[in-house]
DNA sequence: CATGAATGAGGTTTCATTCAT
DNA sequence: AATGAATGAAACCTCATTCAT
């Protein structure tokens, strides 16, 4: 008569609809950075969160509901960090700056939300094709967005000849690298060291010619 | 002449193991392509490869199996890809036509060889992580393989200060950006443009300062 | 005023237990109406009602008991029309006649309430099989209490080998169809025309042999 | 260590497709006999048969499919039972003798294979729309089909003003609750007596006027 | 009397995998 | 080296029903 296995308590505590969903979200994150996007089910969300399964029909109607609305919850998040860390319009001053500035805000929220960072910039496949479209959408738009600012930077920098549309890409790649770096090895690759590496690049990009800019 | 429901085909040809292994790991990797990793079972390969499932267990044993030989033979192309890419040591010469003609090199592969290149830059989960992993490993590797040449180009461009891992870390970052432009858009981004960008950063790095090198 | 998301109906209206019951039914009804009997849950004929699932459970006890109390409900309705309809005994007069005016006046009733006597008449599976039994019960004894009347008018029309047990069978199995087509038609066709029709029938099986009868 | 529960037959004898396709279907109607339409489920279905539930999937499909083969199957037989008690055109001699076979051909069948025939003439709610909609095809168009027939039959016994229509629907619904007392009372309502009683409704209704016919 | 949050059982379906030939 | 018929586990989802307030 094991005691271990076959006791469970009756009923769960109660809780509000909205304050069941955060649980249940919280329990789908852990689930996807322990085990995957694989490792999702509805099984296995109530199962994490010690629950019934038909709490997580409740609170989300089905899977897609509740993969939506952790998408939702979290690119919330990480896209009200990039809004902080825009730079403000119209640009002026120092281009390396502006860059280095930005790239630090963003490192650090995904220092403190790496779950959140990962899960928006490693979208999986086994993501609800849907879902995955939506964050290659805002990462279009973050393209395009950044594009005139690239511009800006290269006139300023003196780099006529550049491609921009180009330039956006590349700052965009090396950024989500960053991200992936500060989510791997926090530790070794920090905001500061990464920011740094951007200002020094953009630095030594720099057309001295103009000298008296 | 074929009659509408009874005709099964009887047998399909006898085949020795390797060119079976071939056959079906070419069905698997349209399977990719067309449904995404999702759309990867045994029943669908084989029925793809119109035989009968057994004949995948036995020339794979199970699913990991099946999928593992499938990574290592595409990765297999794309490492010796980026092998005959890589710049003969010891590096000499202008470091933004090296990296041009590298990028040039693996971006052409890319163009060729798109599906294989997908899955092994769009590693999508779902698949077993220990493929993910051995994936991984491969781009780290790439990684410290890169570092010394770009230690030697930041030297030979003149721009002492800058984190070499971390250029060699934007450098693999770039690439597989252009990978993933030239798999997405590949009149858009075509190799030359991919490269030329990259050659003109890298020649608005160097430091005019050593005049006489 | 309602606001999109939080506004949630505060309190339903409070109300005897009788009349709930009643709007239940209503409810449920109108669900069998509409979505066959398949979209009878508990929680359907709640939402219909705008009113939580307990009070369903509270008012009926269970599924069981919600369609037992429907089925009596609308039961009711079917039979009191029936004994309505039902010529007043002795018989005397016109079997044609008497036998237009009952089909008339259930008729008219099934005009009136087509989904009541859907219900009744239609009886689908998915029913517990209790229910339909009763259904079939009622049924049986409205046959056996036909019965006698065919028999008589068997005699007054001077058919006297005419087999009164399947006679009985005959005529509600006719009127059953009156009823359906009732239901599904009832622009075509009208209770005047099928009672003219069994009127017709009738009259046609007089035997004019015994002449001053 | 109970033998007889845990004791499950590791494998259930292989089977050609057709064959197994067979025995499921008699699985499913004898569900469908004893507990109703609501009894039927693939898990039910692969109970009686003692097989695991994939047999069933990969027998039909899916549940519609067993269902639409079900009935395809059981239609078939009803419809050719129909189609050989059906009298020839061009109708001649006396109509009721015609009736009273066409009858008795069809109770045959009935007594035959009764649960075919409740299959077909109890069409269940629970059962897919598309089904029942069939169903309802079939008997609307033997409705259409019976009625140029009773059109010769008034004429032939000299009823000129009934309604040929609803003569057609009440010989389709006498004989539905005919085939109805067949399948629940076998015993008690022969197929010889139930045609009889059919053959002295139609000769009772002759009008002796045309004397000599 | 009414609510909202919980449970458990059961049904549909898919898939990797094994057995028998 | 092929085939076709079987299994079992696990996922999604729905529903009747109960608990706590």
């Amino acid at each position: 008569m094991a005691t271990t296995a076959p006791t469970r308590r009756r009923y769960a505590p109660r809780m509000p609809r909205e304050e069941r969903r955060d649980q249940l979200l919280d329990a789908t994150l852990r689930l996807i950075a322990e085990h995957g996007f694989g490792g999702v089910s509805m099984e296995a969300v109530a199962r994490e969160a010690d629950i019934a399964k038909t709490v997580v029909y409740d609170a989300f109607g089905d899977k897609q509901g509740l993969l939506r609305a952790l998408f939702e919850r979290e690119q919330e998040r990480v896209l009200s960090a990039i809004a902080e860390a825009m730079p403000t319009l119209p640009l002026a001053g120092d281009p390396a700056g502006i860059l280095a500035q930005a790239i630090t805000k963003v490192l650090e929220s995904v220092h403190r939300y790496p779950e959140t960072w990962r899960l928006i910039v490693l979208p999986a496949d086994g993501t609800p094709p849907a879902l995955r479209d939506e964050v290659n959408r805002h990462r279009d738009r973050l393209v395009r967005q950044v594009e005139p600012m690239v511009e800006w930077g290269i006139a300023r920098l003196g780099l006529g000849s550049l491609d921009a549309e180009l330039g956006a890409h590349a700052i965009i790649a090396g950024a989500e690298d960053a991200i992936r770096l500060t989510i791997k090895h926090p530790r070794r690759f920090t905001p500061q060291r990464l920011a740094e590496f951007a200002a020094d690049l953009l630095a030594a990009l720099a057309r001295p010619a103009s000298a008296g800019d």
